[in-house]
DNA sequence: GCCGTTTTCGGCCCGACTGTTTTCAGTCG
């Protein structure tokens, strides 16, 4: 079974536990529910973890989950697991990937009208509900049959649930709603906060929050937003609406004096949150998105705060960068006043993976831009160098002679570009391919004339994990192969990537000082930033690019600083934060 | 069922909103 079956099986027995009886099951459906979480966050199968005999190092997994996932490993199945689904009917289940519906919900309805057939049990419902027969059920009535006919249509055009957004897009959509609601004369300020804030890769919906001294003012011109499909819920503190294109939206509000409470509250992530509050009640505070109880004082007074350095400051902890605050280890770091400086986008000196438009005749695509175009770019973003990486030319269409003249043209070309422009020093590089037996797609004595090579998987890539470590370590290999470029293969909702043993890709970058490429593009953001955590860890550096083809795409590198700072990268964990003199020496070492 | 510079036992975040109710259950974040 793979991830995503496994996620959903944990869940499945957090939903039955709820129906059999939720009050007395209220902590293993909630353990289930962050087992699921776990699981449906790895990058690596589970069955490796299984096999690596690593299950206990995943949050959330404890004796008995990981009992239960060896025994399916080892049996194909787990009885406690049967045990407990095999009172509930099979058709509940399809029934909870729609929103609005829950356990109990589903399981009434299913129970209610007899509904057997996990797979029509959708379609089941919905003929039942248009003939008028759920507004007669006790509990339900006309409004909620409705509700539920809107519901399953809107869950079969796929809204609310839909794939979730790049970064550049969700932050297109959140700063239209924010310029809209920055209109209203009672919006004091207006931030886009939750996964978008946190940087995550993909974001699912927008949450935003207001301070505001007149929230009934603010949901109503919220709700009134020109764009919007649907008003989900309306509140007196909070909404939700839903915009063209299926993208919710949520909205919280506080006062002015108590925004950096609403801040934190609704940049999570929820495990964090859970977290923060478990440490504060140790210490006698209760917190929320109003501000701060102290347990002591039998009024329960709320203390608020407008900043969120203020709020952190009141629980004992130094303010956490919302890019890591994913409760795996922040906040007893924050506790002691240890957190690591992260990298910022200032401390970038350079970008090494640029691609002109150089007639290279290449094995991939080409840049738009000319060598030229591209340093008054690099200029402008003050880059002391740029590392031109075009891709090798096609080795189907060249002989190595011909490739070989190719370089040396394109070498000349730069250097004659360089008697005329002294600001930004360049690296003359070339992304090549490894093939799938592990041979870079150049020769040595070509490679010879490079300053160094990014190397990289463009093909094949549906090879097990053990040969595409072997591939990738046998290409890396080279003196003059430096950096692995985009590691892992993956394109955000569209691929998943190729695996790779990362301990023993780690150990061999260490041992010959090769680093990591982090691909800053919005679709790729590869490395992922769990691995970058564990690169990091591993001590092996890394080296953030934006594979740019144009020289606009040049401002992307943001994006991947972002992510090393959700992997807890510092300025020296990442190699073009050096100065060119330094990068030109690691290149040579 | 998980987890640990107060604990290997005894804790487990905190609140909003909706529909169907007349005080609350269910869902969501």
């Amino acid at each position: 079974m793979n991830n995503t079956e496994i996620a959903r099986l944990f869940r499945n027995v957090a939903a039955a536990y709820s129906i059999k009886d939720e009050r007395k099951f209220r902590f293993q459906i909630i353990a289930y529910q962050k087992a699921a979480d776990t699981v449906s966050n790895l990058t690596t199968e589970i069955g490796d973890f299984y096999k690596n005999n690593t299950l206990d190092t995943l949050p959330g997994i404890g004796v008995t989950i990981r009992s239960h996932l060896e025994e399916l490993f080892k049996t194909g199945k787990v009885i406690h697991f049967e045990w407990a689904l095999k009172d509930i009917p099979k058709a509940v289940f399809p029934l909870l990937d729609i929103p609005s519906f829950g356990p109990k919900k589903a399981y009434k309805l299913v129970k209610e009208f007899k509904l057997k057939n996990p797979d029509t049990v959708i379609g089941d419902l919905e003929k039942i509900a248009k003939a008028g027969k759920i507004a007669k059920l006790e509990g339900f009535g006309a409004k909620s049959q409705s509700d539920i006919l809107r519901a399953i249509a809107e869950f079969r055009l796929g809204k609310g649930k839909t794939t979730r957004m790049t970064l550049p897009y969700a932050a297109e959509v959140a700063d239209r709603v924010v310029s809209y609601l920055k209109q209203s004369e009672y919006v004091v300020e207006a931030e886009p906060l939750g996964s978008l804030r946190r940087k995550v890769s993909t974001v699912g919906d927008i949450d935003i929050a207001v301070a505001t001294n007149n929230p009934k003012e603010v949901i109503s011109h919220f709700t009134a937003y020109p764009h919007k499909e649907r008003v989900i819920e309306k509140g007196e503190a909070t909404s939700s609406i839903l915009v063209s294109g299926g993208k919710q939206i949520d909205l919280m509000t506080q006062p002015p004096n108590a925004f950096g409470s609403l801040l934190q509250h609704f940049t999570g992530s929820k495990n964090h949150n859970v977290h923060l509050r478990e440490y504060a009640l140790k210490k006698g505070l209760s917190l929320s998105e109003y501000g701060i109880k102290k347990l002591s004082d039998k009024k329960l007074k709320i203390q608020k705060y407008d900043s969120e350095e203020k709020f952190y400051k009141a629980i004992g902890l130094s303010w956490i960068p919302p890019e890591i605050r994913e409760d795996t280890g922040e906040i007893e770091l924050a506790a002691v006043n240890k957190l690591p400086k992260l990298v910022e986008l200032s401390d970038i000196k350079g970008d090494l993976h640029i691609h002109s438009s150089f007639s290279i005749e290449p094995s991939h695509d080409l840049g738009r831009n000319t060598i030229s175009e591209m340093l008054v770019k690099a200029g402008n973003l003050g880059y002391e160098y740029l590392g031109f990486s075009e891709h090798n030319p096609s080795i189907s269409k060249h002989t190595p002679t011909q490739i070989y003249n190719l370089i040396k043209k394109r070498n000349e070309d730069i250097e004659h570009i360089l008697s005329n422009n002294k600001s930004v020093r360049i690296l003359k590089l070339l992304e090549t391919d490894i093939l799938p037996n592990g041979d870079l797609a150049i020769d040595n004595k070509i490679l010879e004339l490079l300053d160094g090579a990014i190397v990289s998987i463009h093909s094949v890539f549906n090879m097990n994990s053990v040969d595409m470590t072997k591939r990738v370590i046998k290409g890396l290999s080279h003196k003059k192969a430096k950096i692995l470029a985009h590691p892992t293969g993956r394109m955000l909702n569209e691929r998943a990537g190729y695996e790779l043993d990362w301990s023993k890709i780690f150990e061999f970058c260490k041992r010959n000082n090769k680093a990591l490429e982090i691909n800053s593009w919005p679709g790729r953001l590869d490395l992922p930033d769990v691995i970058v955590r564990l690169t990091v860890n591993a001590g092996v550096k890394m080296v953030i690019n934006t594979d740019s083809h144009m020289s606009e795409q040049m401002d992307l590198m943001k994006y991947g600083v972002e992510v090393a700072r959700r992997g807890w990268a510092t300025k020296d964990d990442i190699l073009n934060t050096l100065s060119y003199n330094e990068f030109s020496d690691w290149l040579k070492s």
